[in-house]
RNA sequence: GGAGAGGUGCCGGAGUGGUUGAACGGGACGGUCUCGAAAACCGUUUACCCCUUACGGGGUACGGGGGUUCGAAUCCCCCCCUCUCCGCCA
């Protein structure tokens, strides 16, 4: 979200990112009722003005026993005229809000500009396609050979997009979730977090999944509660209307939670295995810093995230998103992708973005320099350090054997008991 | 779910219709004193919005929203949250 002064000021700026993001949205529209709203706010601002003087007036009538009744009589008239002034007003302001929630933030300068993924750019590629004497099987194959994925009970459960794991998948998605937490707390500086797994309108909103993104997500209506599709939205919302102290900066935070997503009108893709289902985990790693550093914040968080892979030893890919496949919030934004041999794909795990202050602005979250100066928002960033099952998914086929086992790579042992292959 | 209490500034806490942005205490910041520190003393300390190039002026806000009134932190209604007791329960 910006100030209305920041768009005022910047109107083609924003018009601009309105256009490069794909969306669309009203600018002049919006610029209108601002300056309807000044104009309103200045002749009710005189008006309160002199109701104030003349209560004191009143006061002092009272005070000393003398009539008041002709004072009273002249401000009934001027606080009726003040109130349907700040009826206006406040609808003016209920439109210009909703307008507000949707402009979206402005892309990076060293953002390409794009109309679609098609327009994204590979900067990094890295580790060695693994090459087969066999066909290599697509993960579902594996997972269900080993009996460890159960995609057909899970839809007996839930429906299609839902999965189980058994036995030793299951050991491996814990052992997963334990190593990148160990990880990220351990060698990078990150505090564990462990929040709801529910969250309310006002999060959403403030992280910006709302409005834009309502059909996308887990409601339970009777309490008006959202699934979190992502732990970006707990834990960013943790500082939610905080003014925090400078010297507390940056603050890192990783989190595990569960992502629920309905992933409304993308049936029909990715509709085998595991490569794109309502509920999946991940690991997630969230930052406040000071503006000056968010930008080199981000490429350290890029680096966390792609440790992990590396560590594992799964080939992967970094791409920096142009404008028309950034999301709503970003301004830049980095995703990593896995090798995955068997689908011949490479499959998104990681996204990794810089919000700036337009997280912060939606919901409140400044510092202040020293302390004698004014507050001023943080930039957050958060990336996935990593998203689980397509990263398992990627796991299966890399390091998948001929006669349909798996190889646990060394790091991960320790997590897993000490198993060595899964079979 | 039932009964009760409560939500005020950076923190604690007063304030029940009229010069209250808010007593009092603490904290923080600046200063005096000191070789230095502590203590003591003095001063400063909220956020947002509007007008103004600036100096400055004005408005709003006491959990959120609505209402009563010339005037609401104070009265009424709805909602949210916290605490205590009871019930239910992993």
């Amino acid at each position: 979200m910006f100030d209305l002064k920041f768009i005022r000021e910047n109107k083609e700026l924003v018009k601009k990112a309105i256009q490069n993001k794909n969306e669309s949205l009203n600018l002049d529209e919006l610029l209108g009722l601002d300056e309807k709203r000044r104009e309103i706010i200045s002749s009710v601002e005189e008006l309160k003005r002199q109701r104030n003087l003349s209560n004191q007036t009143i006061a002092l009538l009272k005070k000393e026993k003398k009539d008041a009744k002709a004072e009273i009589e002249k401000m009934r008239g001027v606080s009726e005229k003040i109130s349907s002034l700040d009826n206006s007003l406040k609808e003016i302001e209920d439109k210009i809000d909703s307008l507000l929630l949707r402009v979206p933030n402005i892309p990076h300068s060293t953002v390409p500009v794009g109309f679609d993924e098609n327009s994204n750019v590979v900067i990094k590629e890295w580790g060695e396609l693994p090459e087969f004497s066999f066909e290599p099987r697509a993960h579902w194959e594996i997972g269900e050979l080993l009996g460890i994925l159960d995609l057909a009970r899970g839809a007996k459960l839930s429906g299609s997009g839902f999965y189980a794991l058994i036995g030793k998948g299951a050991l491996l998605e814990r052992g997963l979730i334990n190593f990148m937490l160990d990880l990220h707390t351990k060698e990078h500086g990150y505090k564990e977090v462990w929040p709801p797994f529910m969250v309310n309108r006002a999060s959403m909103t403030g992280t910006g999944q709302l409005p834009k993104l309502e059909e996308d997500m887990y409601l339970c209506e009777k309490d008006d509660l959202f699934l979190v599709p992502t732990a970006e939205v707990p834990v960013t919302n943790l500082h939610r209307d905080e003014i925090l102290k400078s010297e507390e900066l940056p603050i890192y935070y990783v989190a595990y939670t569960p992502c629920f997503r309905r992933e409304a009108g993308s049936y029909g893709k990715d509709t085998r295995g595991i490569l794109r289902v309502h509920q999946f985990d991940k690991v997630e790693m969230v930052k406040f810093v000071k503006p000056e550093d968010s930008y080199d914040e981000l490429e350290k968080l890029v680096a966390n995230a792609e440790e992990v892979l590396q560590l594992l030893n799964i080939p992967y890919r970094v791409r920096l998103l142009c404008t028309g496949d950034l999301s709503f919030a970003a301004a830049k934004c980095y995703d990593i992708e896995a090798w995955a041999p068997g689908v011949k794909k490479y499959l998104e795990v990681s996204s990794c973005s810089n919000y700036e202050a337009f997280q912060s602005r939606r919901i409140g979250i400044k510092f202040k320099p020293d302390p004698k100066s004014k507050a001023e928002y943080v930039h957050t960033l958060n990336g996935s350090g990593v998203a689980l099952a397509r990263t398992v998914a990627a796991f299966l086929e890399n390091f998948q054997t001929e006669k349909g086992t798996v190889v646990v790579p060394e790091v991960l042992r320790p997590y897993l008991g000490g198993l060595e292959e899964i079979s």
